[in-house]
DNA sequence: CAAAAAAATTGGCCAGACCAATTATTTTTT
DNA sequence: AAAAAATAATTGGTCTGGCCAATTTTTTTG
């Protein structure tokens, strides 16, 4: 499960621009006006500049700004009501299910991602034991080792790349594809905010990588097909995580 | 938590048109085009018909055309490349967390969601049972009276607004937006697929409206604050039916 | 002062133009 | 005959100007 930019809901108001797009006009006015909006600028309810204003003040034509404005009606950040102006969607109507459109405050903290995964992971390490195929076991020990080796090597960031792999493989032996969705996002949201980030980035700094030992007894207990242990084990494991992050804030 | 047609993934590839959009030239468009999309007549990794193209085939401006597939790009249907064209998005492409286009063959199926919800909203009663304000435990018992009202007049589809409104607050009290966001995710997907919706439905005709014994259990064990007892009866409520359910599928 | 009418402002949609990027076709070279 | 280069065509990006419908604001009337 690497990392990426990518996450559902989006942690940029706006979707990720497709690369290269920078060029794009239209995305530059509608990231402009979302930032306006995530900054507070632009508050729940109030009304856009009218489209010839905008186009005037970003000296663009009102086609790009229409664009621009499309953007943010289908991304949920502004509503465009005909005649009377454009918009911003009250935080309320922009949530639609898990959040397309998280803005900082929004997010759920990293202690409150932890806590879900304990919950979740745990259990999807119970499923996985009682349903993981052997080929997947056999790959989920490949990942184990795999991890170790780079541990020992000192390279984390790739190590980290196998840690997700590990626990993605344990979210799909589960044969459920709501729990792979649920799993996959909270690790997405360890990009949500800057809060998180930091949250990972400490983590990662400070225990060098992945911890060895949990994951080898997580992968014991599914190998042995004890639901119970494996669940033990993953909760232990991300409880320790969490642990080790309190004990760096409280410094 | 009442049912809405919004999803995240919403169950519509594009956005819910916001009320009274039928008239908006570019959503038709673009709904138009996500159909065709939806309905595989335009596969992953194909090139749409280029912008004059289509404006001459449903006789509209190349501007009006150009507003629907920004909406579809930002929707992460298709990508528009400069010079070469429009093409439709990879379903791999268009997952970022949990999805964003759900496809009814992609979507979880209704018993992964029963099973995802047993495990999640089981943790989530327990949390609630310990974290739960006398406010909300005031509250919880208000929606549990009017669902009992409700079904006793035999209208189950307003109990079933009680029904949710009774989940989505023991939700909240775990104090954890994240697991608040998968649970109403869960709900939701619902109506991510017609076969979600049947077994909704089913459920539904043959049980006329929730069951009041079970949720009078949960209630008394989150207002005891046990919970273990909280996590058995909400795992024993989704358990029966679910079980409901198989019973009916079987004839 | 309130109601009605008129004017202004707002977004929706259109047509045509020109530019840049990519692809396809033709011409030239080997 | 094949490959490379040049040219043309097709593609999307952005712009300008125009007109219509919906809403809001201002003015006029009672």
């Amino acid at each position: 499960m690497t990392k990426t930019v990518q996450t559902l809901p989006n942690t940029s108001p706006l979707r990720p621009a497709p690369a290269g797009a920078g060029a794009r006009l239209y995305l530059q006015i509608a990231e402009k006006l979302a930032g306006r909006i995530s900054a507070g600028e632009l508050p729940p309810g109030s009304r856009l500049p009218a489209e010839r204003d905008l186009a005037q003040s970003y000296d663009v034509s009102r086609q790009t700004v229409r664009e621009a404005l499309i953007a943010l009606e289908v991304s949920g950040l502004v509503e465009i009501r005909p005649g009377s102006g454009i918009y911003v969607q009250k935080a309320a109507e922009n949530r639609h299910g898990l959040k397309s459109s998280i803005v900082a405050d929004d997010a759920p903290g990293p202690l409150e991602i932890m806590e879900a995964r304990l919950l979740l992971e745990g259990d999807a390490a119970a499923l996985a034991a009682e349903r993981i195929s052997n080929e997947e076991l056999q790959k989920l020990k490949a990942y184990l080792q795999q991890m170790t080796l780079l541990v020992q090597a000192q390279k984390s960031t790739e190590a980290e790349a196998y840690d997700g792999k590990f626990h993605q493989l344990i979210a799909i032996a589960t044969r459920n594809s709501a729990l792979q969705s649920m799993i996959e996002w909270l690790w997405q949201l360890r990009e949500s905010s800057e809060l998180s980030r930091l949250f990972a980035r400490k983590i990662q700094q400070q225990v060098a990588g992945p911890n060895i030992l949990a994951h080898e007894e997580i992968y014991q207990c599914i190998s042995r097909r004890d639901a119970d242990g494996a669940k033990a084990a993953m909760q232990a494991h991300i409880s320790e995580v969490t642990q080790a992050y309190l004990l760096l804030i409280s410094d």
